[in-house]
RNA sequence: GGUCCCGUAGCUCAACUGGAUAGAGCACCUGACUUCUAAUCAGGGGGUUGGGGGUUCGAGUCCUCCCGGGAUCGCCA
């Protein structure tokens, strides 16, 4: 029930009246009207701004609109009056009763409150992490990792019909070297000395992959030839990654629905059969990429390739799909890949890139318009770098120096509950800073900390209020004072932050609203601790103590709901 | 050089996709607090939203040109 919405239908409504009635002409577009809440509370509980979005098309004034629909709004009950102010906003004021019924809600749906059907079963798939298969996932994967979790959570809870898949790059020369890297761990399992040569992975966590090869096909490999061992090592070493990846994603809370192999696409016509679909469109064709302005590489030279018309789809340049050699460059499998989901039938796609793939978007979007002939969206997500800091001092990675952070260190460290609100506390787009101290205190500057204690205090008074029996079950909020409004207004507010979170791909916005609403709680904690017992939840007396823990459960409800939105599990004790 | 992202209080960041006087936390100043689970709560000072121009009733948000930072730029994936 997001009560906005509803006033803005009630809005549309008058307005409709008005044209019927003559004060205003026929045929307006009201897409423009929105109800909001007001920037300064004093100015009421929502504002239109109707009167100005239509003033020019029904060429009238902005103020004279708003006026005649005053009146309209009143006469509903749940509006207890409507005020012009400024260049025409429209403000109203509700029944305090209105937000109390919302809120109410919460109540009796629990964590269901806030549950849009916005999304009305519409097929999602969102595609995150898509790490290569090669190691163990490192920070900058661990923050598209939560995001991606937590936007499909988001979705989902907002009425869509999510799947969350992870494409594998398993088809490319990096796995050769992965399989490379593997032989020589395999080697040195067998009491051989090796070198870490030609760029291959000097990471300790092949040490068990090669011993386990060992145990696999004993000494067969030894003194063979690549030609012999190469495919069956890319497929184990593969395997062997995967199950790291999946276990890190574990650590971290995440499961995905799908996991879908590049490799899978080579030799099953699949890319073909793609690539034949945009040739149909009059989208391939040989030709020479100009050289890039400005600085040209020292080695370029004119190469004539096989070209996707992305500029066609608002790319730049047109991108090559076959190297000179015939192969498939990368993008033609993820081409073929994009084709499969649209062909599975989604009615948007959602990629999670990191920030080093920016380059990356305009091509992938190119393909899928062409593809889907515009019927699917792509919304392409870029998460930024994040920043370590240790005792307030920035500490860098670097793979051959061996600090290399991994997922499962800040894990270890801080637990996955506190490294998925960290990460969400950003949006995507800003670089994070990941301060290893600060993320673990308590206080105020917290928000982890702070979330979870308002959790937990609306628990801890639950409990005392079961062991001094006092019944816990209410349904109805017994509103005294500034502070309580504040907070059931809040928790009303809810379902419409959902919305607007799930409308813009932007989860960060589920962690800001629980910080606001375990600000307001303890502002109204503080007060009840300090001055006004009587607005305790739990109190001498029995009566009004049973009137007030609704509001309690109602605050836990919505902060619990909120954190598993974000894959963060709500704290009973601290 | 091209493209994309970013630039908001001393610091770290918001701002409901074009709404009213740009908001929080930290730090600083003043006050409250032996607590329903402590590390808090109330108030105050602090701003030319990097800069110029434009669009309109109205711009941090959209357009344009600069400045600064980051990412990326044909046989890596």
């Amino acid at each position: 029930m997001n009560l906005f919405a509803e006033i803005r239908a009630l809005v549309v409504t008058a307005l409709h009246d008005l044209e019927t009635e003559g004060h205003l002409p026929e045929g307006l577009d009201t897409a423009h009207v929105a109800v909001e809440p007001p920037r300064d509370p004093l100015h009421g509980d929502m504002a239109t701004n109707a009167a100005m979005v239509l003033a020019k098309p029904a060429k009238m004034k902005p103020r004279d609109i708003a006026q005649a629909l005053a009146p309209k709004l009143t006469a509903d009950p749940r509006v207890d009056a409507a005020e012009v102010a400024g260049p025409g906003f429209l403000n109203l004021r509700l029944n305090p009763k209105v937000w109390a019924d919302v809120a109410r809600a919460a109540l009796a749906q629990g964590t269901d409150f806030g549950r849009s059907s916005m999304g009305a079963g519409q097929r999602v798939n969102v595609e995150y992490v898509s790490a290569n298969p090669t190691g163990p996932l490192h920070v900058g994967h661990t923050r598209g990792a939560v995001f991606g979790d937590a936007l499909a959570s988001l979705l989902a809870y907002a009425g869509f019909d999510v799947t969350r898949e992870y494409y594998i790059n398993d088809g490319g020369g990096q796995v050769d070297v992965l399989a490379r890297s593997v032989y020589l761990r395999y080697l040195e399992a067998h009491g051989q000395e090796v070198a870490f040569v030609d760029g291959t992975y000097p990471g300790d966590y092949l040490v068990p992959v090669g011993e386990a090869l060992k145990t696999k096909v004993g000494g067969a490999y030894l003194n063979a030839p690549e030609s012999v061992w190469l495919q069956d090592i890319r497929e184990f070493a593969t395997a062997a990654m995967m199950d790291l990846i999946r276990s890190d994603l574990l650590a971290l809370g995440v499961k995905m629905d799908v996991f879908y192999s590049e490799k899978s696409l080579y030799g099953s016509g699949r890319i073909e059969a793609a690539i034949d679909d945009l040739r149909s469109k009059n989208l391939i064709y040989r030709g020479t990429l100009e050289p890039p302005k400005g600085k040209v590489p020292e080695d370029w030279e004119p190469r004539e390739q096989t070209l996707f018309r992305s500029t066609d789809y608002g790319d730049d340049v047109d991108r090559p799909i076959q190297k000179s050699d015939g192969a498939w460059t990368y993008f033609a499998p993820d081409i073929a890949y994009h084709y499969d989901k649209v062909s599975r039938g989604y009615d948007a796609l959602i990629d999670v890139f990191g920030a080093d793939h920016g380059g990356y978007v305009k091509r992938m979007k190119a393909a899928v318009a062409a593809l889907s002939e515009n019927r699917t969206p792509l919304d392409v997500k870029l998460t930024q770098l994040v920043k370590l800091y240790k005792n307030g001092e920035p500490f860098k990675m670097s793979k051959r120096a061996g600090t290399f952070v991994t997922l499962r260190d800040v894990i270890d460290q801080v637990g996955p509950d506190v490294t998925r609100f960290v990460m969400l506390m950003r949006k995507n787009d800003a670089p994070l800073d990941f301060d290893f101290d600060k993320v673990v205190a308590g206080g105020r500057d917290n928000p982890v900390w702070y979330v979870q204690y308002a959790h937990t205090r609306c628990l801890s008074a639950l409990r005392n209020a079961e062991k001094a029996g006092i019944p816990t079950n209410g349904t109805d909020f017994l509103i005294e004072d500034p502070a309580e409004e504040r907070l059931v207004q809040k928790i009303a507010e809810w379902p419409r932050l959902v919305e607007i979170a799930a409308r813009t791909n932007e989860p960060h916005r589920v962690a800001f609203y629980l910080y606001e609403l375990a600000s307001d709680l303890a502002t109204l904690y503080t007060l009840a601790t300090q001055d006004r017992h009587d607005l305790r939840f739990v109190q001498e007396d029995k009566t009004r103590s049973a009137a007030k823990l609704p509001l309690a459960r109602a605050t836990q409800v919505v902060i619990s709901a909120g954190l598993s939105i974000l894959g963060v599990t709500p704290a009973e004790e601290m």
